[in-house]
RNA sequence: GGCUUCAUAGCUCAGUUGGUAGAGCAAGGGACUGAAAAUCCCUGUGUCGCUGGUUCGAUUCCCGCUGGAGCCA
């Protein structure tokens, strides 16, 4: 089987557009491993690339759901696993691109999921008390006592006995990482301007008309770029403020892409150059050869 | 011009009855197996505006100065 092209990066920093110059030159189709993108109708604030930027570059697992349609990580693992079948049997290259860690170390890794997941909430437990239930299962690791979405999560797991992976990380298919980077000052710069070019480009817009076709729509309610207007949709807050928070928050997640791709995969970075991108392409592009 | 008041971390502000200080936000670091653009954890030395005085000791009290705010002329 090809190596797998893995790309990935903090959010602003240019993968998209790598992505499909070089799919361009190794003859590759492009997975999305964005956990928003995924879904239709949220194309400004998700910076999902607009048919234009593909470049008639075939491009999977993008607007591939309904806003109600719940999805998760199950489902894209599956659904990547597929559609990596899929074009490796066409012969061609794989690109997966996107700023989803988890989604995509799912996809790549020995993450195992169960069919069907139960969702009992255990409201009538403290955190410690769900921490103390779960410390009887003699785990490796452990969240945290604050963490409850993830302790909930766990227990439920472990009280279904589904299967819990052995924490080895193990990777099922021949991939090379690359991480596309930037200096933190140049690429939060990028970040505020591409929020601002997306006010301009309608996000609000957007937004607006997401909200009312789709009332309670969980992504509308998580993805940056749009759970910000919750307010400010309801009169109680300036859209300046909105803005700025959009900004901050895109800060903030872009340094936790920062800490997940150093720390949880192999991510070979490569910074990306200002005055020439086609550079950054070539010397790409020769890592990969060289790799392969 | 007179009076009052404020000046402390990158920002907004606490506080020290005189023994050189701490919250929130920002920022940085970290965790990560079904909402992951989610959720959570860790990290606080800063001429306490400047100058002089009182004091064993001043960011704290006092004089003056500078800058901001308000009131009166």
């Amino acid at each position: 089987m090809k190596k797998i092209i893995v790309i990935v990066g903090p959010t602003g920093v240019g993968k998209t557009k790598l992505s499909v110059e070089l799919a361009k030159r190794i003859d590759a189709e492009i997975i999305n491993g964005d956990s928003v993108s995924i879904y239709k109708d949220l194309n400004i604030g998700s910076a999902k690339p607009t048919k234009e930027e593909q470049q008639n570059i075939p491009h999977h697992l993008i607007d591939w759901k309904e806003l109600e349609e719940e999805y998760s990580i199950f489902d894209y693992q599956k659904d990547v696993r597929k559609k990596i079948e899929e074009i490796s049997a066409k012969g061609k290259n794989i690109i997966l691109v996107g700023g989803s860690g988890l989604y995509i170390k799912a996809a790549l890794y020995n993450y195992e999921f169960s069919e069907g997941t139960t969702h009992y909430t255990y409201d009538e437990y403290t955190n410690e008390e769900l921490l103390q239930k779960i410390q009887k299962y003699s785990l490796p690791t452990l969240p945290e006592v604050g963490n409850r979405k993830r302790l909930v999560r766990l227990l439920n797991k472990l009280e279904n006995e589904e299967t819990i992976t052995s924490r080895k990380d193990e990777c099922l298919y021949p991939i090379q990482i690359i991480g596309l980077t930037l200096d933190r000052e140049t690429l939060y710069q990028r970040i505020d301007e591409r929020v601002d070019q997306m006010l301009k480009n309608g996000l609000l817009e957007e937004v607006q008309s997401l909200k009312e076709k789709y009332k309670t729509s969980k992504i509308l309610n998580t993805a940056i770029g749009y759970k910000e207007f919750y307010d400010y949709l309801l009169g109680k807050k300036e859209l300046s403020t909105v803005i700025e928070e959009i900004k901050k928050d895109s800060r903030h997640f872009a340094k936790r892409q920062y800490t997940f791709f150093n720390h949880q995969m192999p991510t070979e970075w490569h910074t990306v150059n200002l005055e020439d991108f086609s550079k950054t392409i070539e010397e790409i592009d020769n890592s990969i050869k060289k790799g392969s």
